[in-house]
Order: structure tokens, then C-alpha cells, then sequence
RNA sequence: GGCUCGGUGGCAGAGUGGUUAUGCAGCGGACUGCAACUCCGUGUACGCCGGUUCGAUUCCGACCCGAGCCUCCA
């Protein structure tokens, strides 16, 4: 079965088929580095990366840019009442960010382009794009003229006379038409600023992806992600910007993962409605999280909560068990990095190759659950044990010792607990269950639970 | 108002023109000294109304409801 892809741009699943097979390339939309990110911007590093690992199965090489966007009105005015340089405090956020997205298992995309590290490159397109009458300059702005471009609004579907009675910002006395957008703007000068043909300024906000897509991947790319509350205005820009400057195909499959959502609402910061990721690592384990995101397809809304958590951390929990009673070794998902896709079993392959059908996959990974509980054949497991981690690899799970999963995080040290265990376990082979039970109680006081089996008994952290 | 996407059992969430995932929670049972883990069993779920069809949750139409985008947002 080959990978099928939902491609906005056309509003229908595609079959996949890189513009060339030896070099997949993939640009994501990363964050803007002026404060923590919370969970909604865990959904795309999420989502993206277990895109990233099927290509990386399929394909020989995957160029995936995930750009940082580190020039921004917000990013100035966090710096100001910081009293900091936009420089120190965008490095201090994308150092934040990646730990906290590498927290949910997310590999490191291929190249993390900054929007600072390009102002060159920004700069000689916006300059192709006034060579080609796509743009002007008017006091000291340059604007993208949205007229010039015929087949602008094909991502978004709608018309420019939709925008226009949607249209709630002020139009700007500059702009020659009211849909026009900037792509460079002056700077006062206390604000951070780049010298450029129209005078001291700073870059739009969508002319960065299209200047470090062309940089880092190419004119003509395969995949384009993001959130699809980013459908528009920012990547119908970046489309027209692109293809006029260009004059190329731009992107092959858009693919835009849906939001979260939290008591039905988005979540988002303009309704204050989030969770920082750094402070739902603080009591979750990274994993769980992960997997919580995973539960629902990417593109559709998928709700978010306590309850949803509880519902991750069981289930991963079982999963986990399955694994441990399997017989371990020291194999993790991570011993199986890079098996190429062919390795993973078929139910997993097909879900995950079908627009990303995590839930599907996951619902895979139950059933050989089931099945590894279910055989006492040793060999039966090891195979079962070992479809599961390849499968893990491809979701980013399962990158954790499944015995060390249930221990980490105890209060009492292993010592003491399993000395206790002795005790109890020789009390119960006097027959003296009060003591038993006294010493279970104990621990479980200490929220240690116990697991007694004919193999004997293994201890737990209780969350 | 325009453009999208949805409404599936208590919850989350796949999927399919007929045999109706999966997980969590609940209930009953097995296992256990008792538990835990695990296993087995259990719930006439597909918004409403029509239409097509031998048969629709799945296709078509209308309706109701919800969410997202149209301003920064993953």
C-alpha cells in the first residue's frame, strides 16, 4: 500500500509521490520563540514527526526544514519588558521549545532555520518579487501585491471578493489594494532593524518560510506543513509570494493538522484556554503525552484534557505491561531506528500509510498486546515483542526501559522496596498474610503497588 | 455573511453499503490467600427527516447542532 496524504490544496486524499524519490523534502511550520509553547504546538512536532519517520522508512533521504520564527512584533515587545535582547531571548525560547518537543520523542528535523540567519535571502525575494511587478515599496513598507497573482485564495478556496466583506483589519493608507500584505516593514530605531533597499526594517512574517524554504529545500517542495489555523492568511502568502517570485510549482501536498480542543472550544492563547508543555511535564511522563496526541487522527479537532490524559497514561500503561511480561532484554524502540517500513507489521503499516491513522496503529499495537498476554510461547512473544517496538519506532514510543516506564519516580530506593518484597514473599510462604498485607499496605502507602506472579513478584510505581 | 470540517455506545476515537475497531471507565466472572497484573463475558452506538438500494451509520438531498478560518495563533 503506498502512503496516502489528505492534500488541502485540493481537498481530497492523495496518493504519495515525491517530485524525486532520492530527495523528499518537507518544511513545517515551527513556532515564534517569545514564550513557552504549549500543548497545541506539540500536535504538529508530534504529528510531522511521525511523518518524518514513514518517509524516513520509505525513502532514501528526507531533507524536513522546521523553522523557528524569531523576528516578531511579540518577540520585541517580550524583549522590551524584559529588558533583553530579541537575540537572548529568542535563543533562551528555542532552547526551551526543542526541550520540550523532544520531551514528546520528536527527532530534530534535518536543518532548523532561523528567520534572522536568513534577512539576506528575504531580502533578494522581495526584490524579485518587485522585478516582477508582484510587489512595491511605499513608505518605507513593501507590500505583496495580491492582484498580481490570479490564482491567489486556491488555498484557502475563497474569492477576493470573500475577503473583502470578511476583511476586519484596517486597511493601511499604503496599501494599493486592501488584501495587499507586508513583506518588509520599517523599523523605529530602537527597534531591531536590517538594512535593506527601502531603508532600515524588519521582514514580514510569511516571507521568512518562503525565503528559507528556497534555501534550505528548493523552489518546488513536497510537503508543507502545519496548523491549519495557519491555512490563512500564512501559507496562502507564502504560496503566492513564492510562486511569483519563483515562477514554479511550490509545494506538492499541503498537509495541515487540526487543533486541539479543550471543554470544546480551540485551544489558544488569545482565549488563555492552554497548557504549557513545560508545565504538563512536570507531572506527565513525555510518553503519555505523546501517545495523548496520538489518539486522534491528525486532521480532525481532537479534545484535550485531565480525563483524555488518564485515558493515555492506562493505556500506554497496558502496552507497556505487554512489553515488560515479553521478555525485554535491552531492546527499546530506539534498537529499531531506521527499519525500513517493510519491517513494521502489516496493520500498522497500512494505518499509518492511510493519511496517518494513528488511532488505527495504536488499536494495532493493542491487539499484539493482547496476543502477548495470551501465548506462553516464548518465541511467539519475542516476535510479538519485537513487531511492537518496530511499530514504536515509527509512532516515537516505547523509548523507554518498559520495567524502568512503571519504576521511575519512586519515592522509597529499589534496595529498601525489594527487601520488603523478600519479607513479604517469606511471610507468605509461612502462611502469615497479616504480615504480607502489612508490608503491602506499607509500600502502597508509599505508592508502591505490588504484582505477584509465578515468575514472582515485580513492583510498581502508582500514579 | 463567505469558506472549510464535523456530529459514532458513559468518555475518547477509528471505520465500513450487509459480518458493527480500539482504548478508558462501569458491571459480571476467572486467576489470586486477598489484591494487583492479566484473561473471558457484557452494553440493539452511529444528530434529525426524506431518497437511492434487496439492504445505509456508511451514498444523495434537506434540516438541526457544533467547531475552525476569514486579525496574531500549531
Amino acid at each position: 500500500m503506498p502512503l496516502t496524504l489528505y492534500n488541502s490544496l485540493v481537498r481530497e486524499k492523495q496518493v504519495f509521490e515525491p517530485i524525486d524519490p532520492s530527495r523528499v523534502t518537507m518544511y513545517v511550520c515551527g513556532p515564534t520563540v517569545y514564550n513557552l509553547v504549549h500543548i497545541g504546538n506539540g500536535r504538529p512536532a508530534v504529528v510531522f514527526d511521525v511523518l518524518y519517520r514513514v518517509l524516513r522508512g520509505t525513502y532514501p533521504q528526507v531533507v524536513f526544514a522546521r523553522n523557528i520564527t524569531d523576528i516578531d512584533d511579540k518577540i520585541n515587545a517580550a524583549a522590551a519588558d524584559n529588558g533583553e535582547s530579541i537575540a537572548d531571548l529568542a535563543d533562551r525560547f528555542t532552547t526551551a521549545y526543542n526541550e520540550d518537543i523532544e520531551a514528546l520523542g520528536v527527532l530534530p528535523p534535518s536543518v532548523e532555520p532561523r528567520a534572522t540567519g536568513h534577512v539576506n535571502e528575504i531580502i533578494a525575494t522581495i526584490e524579485t518579487l518587485i522585478a516582477g511587478g508582484h510587489a512595491y515599496a511605499a513608505e518605507g513598507h513593501v507590500l505583496f501585491n495580491v492582484p498580481s497573482d490570479p490564482n491567489y485564495g486556491q488555498l484557502s478556496n475563497r474569492s477576493l471578493e470573500d475577503m473583502i466583506d470578511g476583511a476586519r483589519v484596517e486597511v493601511a493608507p499604503y496599501k494599493q489594494d486592501p488584501k495587499d500584505f507586508v513583506l518588509w516593514k520599517p523599523s523605529t530605531p530602537e527597534l531591531p532593524g536590517w538594512d535593506s533597499p527601502w531603508g532600515r526594517g524588519r521582514p514580514g512574517w510569511h516571507i521568512e518560510c518562503s525565503a528559507m524554504i528556497n534555501t534550505h529545500l528548493g523552489t518546488t517542495i513536497d510537503i508543507h506543513g502545519g496548523g491549519s489555523d495557519l491555512t490563512f492568511p500564512h501559507h496562502e502568502n507564502e504560496l503566492a509570494q513564492s510562486t511569483c517570485a519563483n515562477g514554479a510549482a511550490f509545494v506538492k501536498y499541503w498537509v495541515h493538522n487540526g487543533m486541539l480542543t479543550f471543554g470544546g472550544e480551540k485551544m489558544s492563547k488569545s482565549l488563555g484556554n492552554i497548557e504549557t508543555l513545560r508545565g504538563l511535564l512536570e507531572t506527565n511522563d513525555g510518553e503519555v503525552l505523546r501517545y495523548a496526541l496520538l489518539m486522534g487522527q491528525y486532521r480532525s479537532a481532537l479534545a484535550w484534557g485531565p480525563a483524555q490524559l488518564e485515558q493515555a497514561k492506562s493505556a500506554l500503561d497496558r502496552l507497556y505491561q505487554a512489553l515488560r511480561i515479553a521478555g525485554y532484554g535491552d531492546e527499546r524502540a530506539t534498537s529499531f531506528a531506521n527499519e525500513p517500513i517493510d519491517t513494521l507489521p502489516d496493520a500498522v503499516r497500512a494505518a499509518l500509510e492511510d493519511d496517518l491513522n494513528t488511532p488505527g496503529a495504536l488499536a494495532a499495537l493493542h491487539a499484539m498486546a493482547g496476543e502477548i498476554h495470551k501465548t506462553e510461547d516464548a518465541a511467539a512473544r519475542a516476535k510479538l515483542r519485537r513487531q511492537m517496538l518496530v511499530s514504536g519506532w515509527y509512532l516515537g514510543l516505547f523509548e523507554q526501559d518498559p520495567v524502568a516506564y512503571f519504576q521511575v519516580g519512586a519515592e522509597l530506593p529499589a534496595e529498601r522496596i525489594e527487601a520488603l518484597i523478600d519479607e513479604r514473599n517469606a511471610a507468605r510462604a509461612a502462611k502469615d498474610y497479616a504480615r504480607a498485607d502489612e508490608i503491602r499496605a506499607e509500600l502502597l502507602a508509599a505508592d508502591i503497588e505490588l504484582e505477584d506472579s509465578r515468575e514472582g513478584t515485580v513492583w510498581r510505581r502508582r500514579d
